[in-house]
DNA sequence: AATGAATGAGGATTCATTCAT
DNA sequence: TATGAATGAATCCTCATTCAT
């Protein structure tokens, strides 16, 4: 990227700097899974598939993942990360904060990622039988739970004693109004998630304050 | 062994109804792969094991079931016919009809019956990987819906323009709380399970008549 | 065998005597596993090695041995158990008892079994690392040394007070001898097997009656 | 990082002479390898085990041994070392030579090396499966016969026909004494052993001289 | 109807070694 | 000299299902 001369440029044909190659197997690896996964459900990755679909060798995967929960778990991540990343942003952007503009976002947010990333929507929303990813999501309910309720109680939207159980509950209500959603529609079935948003915005405004009802300028 | 002639032997081999033989096979085939299931896990169902278990030689099992699914499906059914009857037991007692009440009538006999069946938790709430259980369950779900929509609106608690898809959501979202209820506690988590019926009424009432508010008397 | 009627005997072939089909089939396995360990030594034994030269399917050798460790003990009894046989006949033959008498019979009749065993030699003389087939060998040895002390005092030849521990020591070391012996020849060194008997036989007249020093008349 | 010169920088490269650095590796290769092998037995040992107890490269391993077996032989060689120099050391301390002084004094030289080092046991008693280990072991039993039998030759002990097949039978039976000794017990059983040395004195009191047995000032 | 026996296909993981850099 | 990366070949074992009897 840098300044390189035309030699240089030549050696790296030899080079083929071995930390990019790693980095491009991994991305096919990841692929591959996630093709699979997504075709075939989570109970159909193997490591051969993958190896046969990535076009790399079944030991080789072991060089980068420790056993295959680890590359399903990679896999959750990669997406995880993407999906919070979109919720900070759109919540970010909000003009009025309330409890159903919260919800409406962060909902949203989820069908964004949703329809950009197929295989999240198999692993996430169908394949936690596998107990690392269903550690994992539970995890992540339970963090995003935490966070949204520490927002919105510094916000002043949420009553202080929210219990939280009631926010757990309500992430994993949402998550399940996705998991129906995307059942049978791959894009997400979009009566049930504006029902989802009002079902969760009525069951959260018992916890809410007058302000998280009425909305306030963030 | 004993003194035995061989009349009576030949009788003997007669004597059991075949039927009868097979109902009880059956049962030690099913009661057996519901041990397995509530103590391992739907993925650690095999045929070898439950033929261990039931003492019925593997082969056996294919009389009665076409595949390893069957099995699963048979006891699913099983277990959700009981669960159907509870529901329709305990409606039938209900004083006063209204959403609340029904929906609380509802929860509660799903209750009951997790209570009594834990193999049914274990296959219910964890195993629908399994795309036969899975299948099964969100036909059973589908129906459960339409049935306490028929019922409801017959009895004018619910309006007859009521979406089918709410009153699916409702069912659909009743049973991800018992999932998240029956998570880490086998007894089920009372507060999830009382905010569960909180939430599923205060969505539910968006579709109530004045009388399914009120209530009436049945 | 008995009487068989020319029917029955046609029926035969059409039945294969799933019995009889089953003891060739394990039979194949086991001189297969023989083969394999005679030439290769016990660590060279797998699964897919056996399947192949037996021409049986890797898992049918499942059905009939729990894993591997399984079919290196089966070759051991069942050489194990010759070689008991055969010592418990030349013993019987002798004409006078003496420790070294004793001795020299039994040296000699493992002789002859590993003569006519070269897989026994290789498994029993070289092969004990695999654990089972060490333990297997450790308690034969306790149990031959236990055997042989038992009746070398109730025949008057051993002192009562004579320890287990040099029972044992003696049969190990004859194991031992026979590991030397056959080390490079495969028909056993004979001076090396002859100064054996000699040793043993110098060391257990410590712990020898007068009797089991002069010799009896069985 | 920190302010280094490039001279400097380049010295400390050269600083530490290379040959070194190598024997340094050498010996935290084969120290990592030696406690692997005490710990979980010569089938345990693996270039990647080794390799992470060591802090070395698994392919930087190969720098220095040509194959896993040359590993294995290298830590039987360094001990075996010790082993020789010690039952030198001890039989230059004799104030009496005798079959049986030399034999105790030998035997007892070898029981304090297994004291120090345990991996040695597991790899001499215990590990000889391995060919390259077993084939050392033998050549080296050989070695000690050859040199015991010209030492006491040479100090008129023992007959200058002694066949050089007893003299080895003699080794080998204490090495399966010692294997027998150190099987259960890590401190080796004191009965066995002294048993042994008394075998294996009057195996061989067969062919010494009357010095050999009365005894001689060195 | 009942079943012992048989098996093809596939499962995850490990390992010693090589090679390009 | 040193090494990260790569891999072919093997490892044992399980499983759902079929079929001859």
């Amino acid at each position: 990227m840098a300044s390189v001369t035309p030699n240089e440029s030549v050696a790296v044909k030899r080079r083929v700097p071995t930390q990019l190659r790693s980095r491009e197997r991994v991305e096919r690896i990841l692929d591959a899974s996630s093709r699979i996964v997504v075709e075939k459900g989570v109970d159909a990755l193997s490591t051969r598939g993958v190896s046969e679909l990535a076009g790399v060798p079944v030991a080789s995967i072991y060089q980068y993942f420790a056993d295959k929960d680890a590359i399903l778990l990679a896999l959750v991540e990669r997406d995880t990360e993407e999906m919070d990343e979109q919720v900070r942003t759109d919540l970010g952007r909000l003009e009025v904060l309330s409890v159903e503009s919260i919800v409406e976002a962060t909902v949203r947010a989820f069908v964004t990622v949703y329809h950009r990333r197929p295989a999240f929507v198999e692993i996430w929303l169908r394949g936690r039988t596998n107990s690392a990813v269903h550690d994992y999501g539970r995890r992540h309910n339970e963090r995003t739970a935490a966070e949204l309720l520490e927002f919105t109680v510094a916000a002043g939207l949420a009553r202080p004693d929210t219990p939280m159980a009631a926010a757990l509950l309500a992430v994993e209500i949402g998550d399940r109004v996705f998991q129906l959603a995307f059942e049978k529609n791959p894009r997400g079935d979009e009566f049930l998630i504006e029902e989802g948003i009002a079902l969760v915005t009525a069951y959260l405004r018992g916890y809410a304050t007058k302000a998280g009802i009425d909305g306030v300028r963030p």
